[in-house]
DNA sequence: AAATGACAACTACAAATGTAGTGACCATCG
DNA sequence: CGATGGTCACTACATTTGTAGTTGTCATTT
């Protein structure tokens, strides 16, 4: 499994297309992404272009010849390295004042607040 | 209170040096970095000289007739706006998924998951 | 066959970023 | 005074990113 490739913003919203579904042509992707993005099909094959040169994805020809893309890397690991990435710009590498800052800057439902202490609590035995 | 701009990786290396210590020279700035960045006097000036432009820092002349640079955003501020666009990019707005990811990536000592649960207790009733 | 339309490969081009180099000015050291 | 060293304002230049446009190929449709 290869290291998770830089992946910009613009990219990022293709891989999420491609995460949640897969694979899928150029312009199903185009389409999935389309009312948000408002892109044109041409911004998503670069984009689609640049993601396989960085080694983000991968593409097959389907059965009617046409390309298609799939995630070469899963979003778990882009997620830790992204979250790493953060935490070491922002927070110098640490990970309690990171936590600290979100759980004092959201608002959580009680219901999320007894979740998050069961994890935290099972971290600790791991 | 000016909304803070968007501040890049190296930028940020250069905001941190005047959060620490305010209001500082050039050169000062440049001596204070070097062992961790190795950059070129001439690079931190364009990276002040594009801070000033993006509003944040400003700037005065010392005593001795030097110009000196300083915040002119709150920290606070900028790790809060870096939070919610990391927030927005990677979990979709969501503070729930990003404390979890957190949560489970990180090695906390005993001591600290208390703290953390105690904070997310208090931002309940807030 | 000519026109149309999807698809792919290239090319385009400005803004932001990382990382300096150059030239000009001024004060100070011999 | 002429060389030296700090400061500053400009300029430089490759990469990355955002966002397309252009051209060439085929296959399909009149």
């Amino acid at each position: 499994m290869p290291t998770p490739p830089d992946i910009s913003d613009s990219e990022w919203s293709v891989m999420e297309a491609l995460w949640e579904r897969a694979p899928q042509t150029a312009s199903e992707i185009t389409k999935t992404l389309r009312p948000v993005t408002k892109w044109a099909e041409n911004t998503v094959r670069t984009l689609l272009t640049r993601l396989v040169e960085k080694g983000a994805l991968k593409t097959a020809e389907n059965d009617s010849g046409t390309r298609t893309y799939a995630p070469a890397v899963k979003r778990e690991a882009c997620v830790r390295a992204e979250g790493e990435s953060f935490m070491q710009r922002i927070f110098g590498g640490a990970a309690k004042p990171l936590l600290v800052h979100f759980a004092q800057n959201s608002k959580l439902t009680a219901e999320e607040v007894k979740e998050l202490k069961k994890l935290l609590d099972q971290s600790l035995n791991k």
